[in-house]
RNA sequence: GCUCCCGUAGCUCAGCUGGAUAGAGCAGCGGAUUUCUAAUCCGAAGGUCGCAGGUUCAAAUCCUGCCGGGAGCGCCA
């Protein structure tokens, strides 16, 4: 048990102890340290419920909670507040605790967590755009991981769509002579070429002219249209074609997520479920709950209730084509097959809130999936440059994916170079040591912000090895190693992490056991910027505590053991968070 | 036009399930050093929490209106 959920449990027994309703005995972290370390506000609005004077009620829970042999101190401040300071050994056991079982005392959920993230379209390149879905999908998969969820990722890629009809069309358009256009490659079996008649470096340039020429040229357009429905409807040629596309770009993929360390247990999307979606819409229409309109078939997702009618979540086209809305609702039918998940996670962006409202809806109303499942749009902001606009380059391009990374492994050597870091170290580790500082800031940039915020890419300021960032972690993290290490050279070992002996050990202490609820409240909003503050606070405040103490010259034999028990637990602790935010630590640096 | 998001220190951002004196980092100022990796630590300074009302014992946080910025709004993803 938490030490906020044990302190929260002997509140609650003392306000039924004085028949008071326990609901307002919640324990919380104090917002004044230097008066106390927990606090209970519950006395001020019982106080008023009950007509009475809140210092009173809390002076008679004060009385209570000083008999209590974990108690330090319990008095009254101000209007009412409940102030709580803990025992000293008290603290320490709960420290010792948090690594003396398995997975820091937090409990499995037995729970699938499905969390979408990346969503790249096969027929683009990934630029800087996918940086934060990935980043941040990959960061919410793992914390819910640390909070014991069975969570996969699933890329979720966008393979079935329009975008794949105008490669097609442009295809046909340069080499109309390739058999998958013959007569009859609809329904031919092939065989077709084994080899792909276009590379990656084709797709990429292909996609963005087929793109725009459909915006001027009609007839284009349109023949991208009826490709698209052609494919979706079994065209066998387009489909081996397709599957060029579909190869040749997981396979670019793969390797740029991977740099980023992104790993997506699924590499499913939109095609996944291309044989379900006519038999859905067929269900749907059968139990009237989708229905024609404008030679469309649609979903009516609109309540009277809302302040602004939802646009009808849009199953087919009126040439009888299926857009992700479509697929989308399909996968959650298909994600629930096995047993419903505890959830499904979405993350994209803010920009497609409205479509996941929609389709939260259409789910709802076709009883898609059971109520036990929540449909979570975890959304996020925009990257934009320092003037506030959307992150370009120089040159006014999206700058992809790869480059980025690369970028900020450049800058990471630079800071290393100047900083006269990692000399003596050989080639090989110096740039690993390059590769790791360069993702951590990348990473900790990202997660540092609250995900729905628009926030500033600044890749010099992420790379800074002082101050709030992913290399500055990774620098006390290392620290707290090289001490390990240093003291096991020394014949020296950890004993039993005991009572705090100053203001800044005792702190590094509390700041651990804040732990538990620091990932609840993460998970609950599927925020690692949540962790990645505390990633930070419990650095700094590490910091303090291996300034003050000096461990290695400790004369004390049993504190400096207990100090080693404190770095163990504390390097336990700081990893596991670190490794939510994507962030590795080499052994030196 | 309507809907949603945002507006907090010079800059970049936390905090928003209501709680005491609104926090960090950076920049700038002053200090600590023969380091268990100073990439650190300590101190001071820096704020009409966009504006105006309201609810409450208590509002950056909840509600309403306004101002400013961004996004979205039926066959694109």
């Amino acid at each position: 048990m938490s030490l906020l959920r044990e302190l929260t449990e002997l509140v609650q027994s003392v306000f039924t102890a004085q028949g008071l309703d326990p609901s307002y005995g919640d324990v919380v972290v104090s917002q004044r340290p230097d008066l106390c370390q927990f606090q209970c506000n519950g006395a001020l609005p019982l106080a008023k419920k009950a007509g009475k004077n809140p210092r009173e009620l809390a002076t008679a829970l004060a009385a209570a909670l000083n008999d209590d042999h974990r108690i330090a101190l319990a008095d009254v401040a101000g209007p009412g507040f409940l102030n709580i300071s803990v025992e000293d050994d008290f603290l320490a056991e709960q420290s010792a605790q948090l690594t003396a079982g398995n997975h820091f005392g937090i409990e499995a959920k037995n729970q699938q967590v499905i969390v979408d993230y990346g969503g790249p379209n096969i027929a683009k390149s990934l630029h800087v755009g996918h940086l934060r879905p990935a980043v941040i999908g990959e960061s919410v998969k793992r914390l819910y991981r640390f909070a014991r969820y069975d969570a996969i990722g699933d890329v979720h890629l966008g393979d079935w769509g329009l975008p794949m009809g105008q490669l097609i069309a442009a295809i046909e358009d340069a080499s109309p002579e390739l058999p998958y256009f013959a007569d009859g490659a609809a329904t031919s079996e092939g065989p077709y070429p084994t080899e792909s008649p276009v590379t990656i470096e084709d797709l990429e340039e292909l996609y963005p002219q087929a793109s725009a020429r459909c915006k001027e040229d009609k007839a284009f357009a349109a023949k991208a249209q009826q490709a698209t429905l052609a494919l979706q409807k079994g065209h066998l040629g387009y489909r081996a074609l397709w599957n060029h596309f579909r190869t040749l770009s997981v396979a670019d993929m793969t390797a740029i997520y991977a740099e980023l360390g992104v790993h997506f247990e699924l590499w499913l999307g939109e095609a996944s479920v291309a044989d379900d979606m006519a038999p859905m819409i067929e269900k749907l229409v059968a139990n009237q709950i989708a229905q024609e309109s404008d030679g469309a078939l649609i979903i009516d997702v609109a309540d009277p209730k809302d302040k602004k009618e939802l646009p009808p979540f849009m199953l087919q086209n009126s040439r009888g084509g299926y857009s992700y809305a479509t697929s989308d609702l399909a996968t959650i039918e298909q994600r629930v097959k096995g047993p419903a998940p505890h959830a499904i996670v979405y993350v994209t962006d803010a920009r497609q809130s409205l479509h996941f409202q929609q389709l939260f809806r259409a789910a709802d109303k076709a009883k898609m999936a059971p109520a036990s499942t929540q449909l979570i749009h975890a959304s996020h902001g925009m990257v934009t440059g320092k003037d506030n606009k959307p992150f370009k380059t120089r040159d006014g391009k999206l700058p992809r994916l790869g480059e980025l990374v690369a970028d900020a492994q450049k800058l990471a050597a630079a800071q290393i170079e100047e900083n006269n870091l990692a000399e003596d170290l050989s080639e090989t580790e110096r740039a690993s040591v390059i590769e790791l500082v360069g993702l951590a800031a990348l990473t900790y940039g990202e997660l540092s912000n609250h995900r729905t915020t628009n926030y500033i890419f600044d890749l010099e300021k992420f790379t800074e090895l002082k101050g709030q960032t992913g290399p500055y972690l990774q620098y006390v993290a290392v620290r707290i190693k090289s001490a390990l290490q240093k003291a096991a050279d020394a014949g020296l070992h950890a004993g039993t992490l005991g009572a705090a002996t100053c203001d800044e050990e005792r702190n590094v202490q509390l700041e651990l056991t804040k732990l538990p609820e620091i990932v609840e409240r993460a998970v609950a909003g599927n925020a690692p910027n949540i962790i990645a503050e505390y990633s930070y606070v419990l650095a700094a405040t590490f910091n303090r505590f291996y300034d003050k103490c000096h461990i290695l010259s400790e004369p004390n034999a049993e504190t400096q053991q207990s100090w080693l028990a404190l770095l163990e637990t504390t390097q336990s602790i700081f990893t596991a968070i670190l490794d939510i935010l994507l962030i590795q630590v080499p052994e030196k640096m």
